[in-house]
RNA sequence: GGGUAGGUUGAGCAGGUGGUGAGCUCCGCUGACUGUAGAUCAGCCGUCUUUCGACUGUGGGGGUUCGAUUCCCUCCCUGCCCA
């Protein structure tokens, strides 16, 4: 095994990325939500915070200048794309990830573990790693630990994270989640051994399903290992919110002691957020806010409006009273419905930029009702606000 | 005026040469979307009905027939050609 001290460049050994608690989860038990920052190679991070996901080296429909604007403080893109196309080479010649798409703050590589899963049919695991059949062309495609680890660092990410074998909740037996987990942590020392990059941090990515004792089992096994963060993975699939917050109150108490950041894989939905903030995260990406704003749903900070709906070609309001985002500030909901109906490519821009301005304020309102202490307080508020009989169409307007 | 091709559910079409035309694509309406094979997908889209189902409907009117979108008569409308 790989010990912290084997490795250079980790958090312990004060290398490429630091954690620091600015504000521990109270003594109390009240909550385990904590304010922390994170410190790359492309500056700072505050946390609790939500990482837009730019799968093709973009956030779909926002150029860098957008990303800044919406607030983004850090951003995720996909190793298995960005390999397949436009080549890991390529972009490593080009001066890297963060030069190739013009973004100069923090990127996170996410491994091309998740499309073990989101590539269905067009894909098999064995020990050895994945052979997925691409999606662009048909062409068959081999990917061990070893491969993944080799593709980020050609990328140039600040955060790199292991290969994994998540398990979809629906249709997985108890074996085949112990065995995906198993996989994951044989992966996990593979790829730190791969890891050769000092001014790169690894992620470890926790597996374990739905099941409670592999969950714990595969938190300690990670854990263990000199990684610079713990990825909580295999959670935004199906399961309810019950059975996920079940799964985070199994991991996170056990690294109730460990200094590293906390990152729950996946998850972007306003209530997702906050409840796993309240049991212990400090980091999450989504492609929900910019998917959902791409067709047609807008959130608001009571529900959500989907501008399909004939009711708003006339409504001349914003789409948000006071929001700060370019699509509020400007155009209303009317011409926003027209752009969608129009199919013009405006429409996906501020549709994006109000979505992920909506999260990313919304995150920043959490780490302020962390840093004041009333973050149980706001916890309550927004349960009872989603319990409430008042809205009677459901999570509209 | 003559010739010719047509008129099908909001639009554009398919089909149908005497035996029950509600099929497609748009448009429209609604919903879904969580480490992006997603600017995508699903449902609905003549009337009534929650469903089952019933009814209406092939330009209008008439005729032949057990039965007409189909055959006949007549009228209307549209495109093209010729005057």
């Amino acid at each position: 095994m790989i010990t912290a001290s084997q490795r250079t460049g980790t958090a312990a050994a004060g290398g490429p990325l630091s954690f620091t608690l600015s504000r521990p989860a109270p003594a109390d038990g009240s909550t385990r939500a904590r304010l922390g920052h994170l410190s790359t190679p492309h500056g700072e991070v505050a946390t609790p915070v939500f990482m837009p996901v730019g799968t093709n080296a973009t956030v779909k429909a926002l150029d860098p200048d957008d990303l800044h604007e919406v607030g983004a403080q850090i951003i995720l893109a996909n190793t298995y794309h960005l390999y397949l196309r436009p080549g890991h080479q390529r972009i490593e010649r080009l001066g890297g990830l963060h030069r190739f798409m013009a973004w100069d703050r923090p990127i996170l590589t996410d491994s091309g573990g998740f499309q073990v899963v989101s590539l269905g049919e067009l894909r098999a695991v064995d020990d050895e790693g994945v052979t997925f059949r691409s999606h662009l062309d048909g062409s068959l495609h081999h990917f061990t630990p070893e491969h993944a680890i080799a593709v980020q660092q050609a990328l140039g990410s600040d955060i790199a994270v292991c290969l994994d074998q998540p398990v979809p909740p629906h249709a997985s037996t108890r074996a085949a989640v112990a065995e995906a987990t198993q996989r994951t942590h044989e992966w996990a020392e593979r790829c730190l051994a791969a890891h050769r990059r000092p001014e790169q941090a690894l992620f470890g990515i926790v597996q374990g399903g739905l099941e409670e004792d592999l969950r714990a089992e595969s938190t300690r096994v990670i854990a263990s290992l000199p990684f610079d963060g713990i990825c909580i993975g295999g959670l935004a699939g199906d399961e309810t919110p019950a059975q996920r917050r079940a799964a985070l109150d199994v991991c996170v108490p056990l690294l109730a002691e460990d200094p590293r950041p906390r990152y729950l894989m996946g998850l972007g939905s306003p209530a997702d957020l906050l409840d796993a903030v309240d049991a212990g995260i400090d980091m999450f990406d989504s492609v929900l806010p910019a998917r959902v704003a791409r067709n047609g749903t807008l959130w608001l900070p009571d529900g959500r409006i989907n501008l399909r709906n004939s009711r708003f070609l006339d409504d001349p309001a914003p789409v948000q009273e006071g929001c700060r985002c370019r699509a509020c500030r400007s155009f209303s909901r009317a011409y926003l419905a027209h752009l969608l109906r129009a199919d013009e490519l405006l429409f996906y821009r501020l549709a994006t930029c109000h979505n992920l301005t909506f999260l990313i304020d919304f995150m920043a309102r959490i780490r302020s009702a962390i840093a004041e202490g009333t973050f149980p307080e706001l916890v309550r508020e927004h349960s009872a606000r989603r319990a409430s009989p008042i809205p009677s169409e459901g999570p509209a307007e």
